[in-house]
DNA sequence: GTTAGTTTCGACTGCTCAGTCGAAATATAG
DNA sequence: CTATATTTCGACTGAGCAGTCGAAACTAAC
């Protein structure tokens, strides 16, 4: 599919460029087209980013929905949504730093793939505020709980530029250390 | 001080547009002068993007110096030190979202406020070793843990764009619900 | 006043780059 | 082989913008 093609050089341009410093004709080269081939399949370049976003965060939400799905408790749903997350990035690097980060710097609304990031951003909130009510989690304010986690997360999996990336069970480890389960005690 | 007119002028734009969004004609305007005045005391826009962040992590530093001196335990100065970084962040709403997302975009290395951002994360690096050696956190390799932290941390003060900004009770209690003391159990 | 230095400025320049164009190459069909 | 549709392309265009220039306005000193 030439496409994809398009698409995972543009990502790769993307990448180390970022949106700004990008060029079509760089990006034209990266997947070995002429740059008007490009503009035969996309529109502008916003849409070849919004393409890339579009897709990674719908194979990702595909790849969440059956354990969420899965009808675990709150509190391990949560860790192993975070840990298909990690594992996600693990397999496709730079794809998602990119899913959770470039959306900040751009100002596309209302594009497509945000409702996949609401969706998948709705339903962790969601297995928050039930994890706190059954105690699974300390009592604090969702809203913060899904701030910190948030955090947390992409400091762990998407800080791990030049050094090894977290592992598994590194994430699990910590996660289940530092998010002690009150149930437990 | 003009200096400070334009940097803070520059500030509002980079902001709002980012790095290769903001123009220097808009940053004239917004500081109230021509264009031609801003390459009067600055060599270039990288010139003035790099003094906003010389200036924010000089001021952040500073801020932070006596807390670190003073002689606290590591996981109480590690709490101080984020409580004082949060404060600092209420009241200079933006720049520190700025000090700490910027530099991931842009690749400026070896400026001058490379070092203050090394040496604060030096510190805590320290802090956090020291604390868990000291059995005052969990058990964990002390570079997840600051990564874990780092993330964590951003994801409280930084996230909070719309609602309110996060209090620094709420850190505070957060931070003590989540880094559970060992040695309290 | 005059002179010398400093600060301000908008108009201009040159370059980069998103997006277009028309032509060429390649496929499809009868 | 001819005709029509699809795909590819590099050269071109027009806009936007970082950075320059030379002149004006202002200050300070005498």
């Amino acid at each position: 599919m030439r496409q994809d093609r398009i698409l995972s050089g543009a990502l790769e341009v993307f990448k180390s460029k970022g949106f700004d410093g990008a060029t079509m004709d760089e990006i034209a080269a990266q997947s070995g087209f002429g740059k008007a081939t490009l503009y035969y399949y996309f529109h502008s370049k916003e849409e070849v980013f919004a393409a890339i976003l579009e897709n990674g965060w719908m194979s990702l939400w595909s790849s969440l929905e059956p354990i969420i799905a899965g009808g675990e408790g709150p509190r391990q749903t949560f860790i192993n949504v975070l840990l298909k997350i990690a594992e996600n990035t693990k397999e496709r690097p730079g794809l998602f730093e990119f899913l959770f980060n470039a959306p900040k710097a751009i100002a596309f609304e209302e594009e497509p793939w945000r409702r996949y990031q609401h969706r998948l951003y709705g339903t962790i909130q969601g297995l928050l505020e039930d994890g706190i009510k059954a105690g699974e989690f300390p009592k604090l304010d969702p809203q913060l709980l899904f701030k910190a986690m948030g955090g947390l997360f992409m400091g762990l999996v998407l800080m791990g530029d030049k050094n090894k990336p977290v592992s598994e069970k590194e994430v699990e480890e910590l996660l289940n250390q530092l998010i002690t389960d009150p149930t437990q005690k």
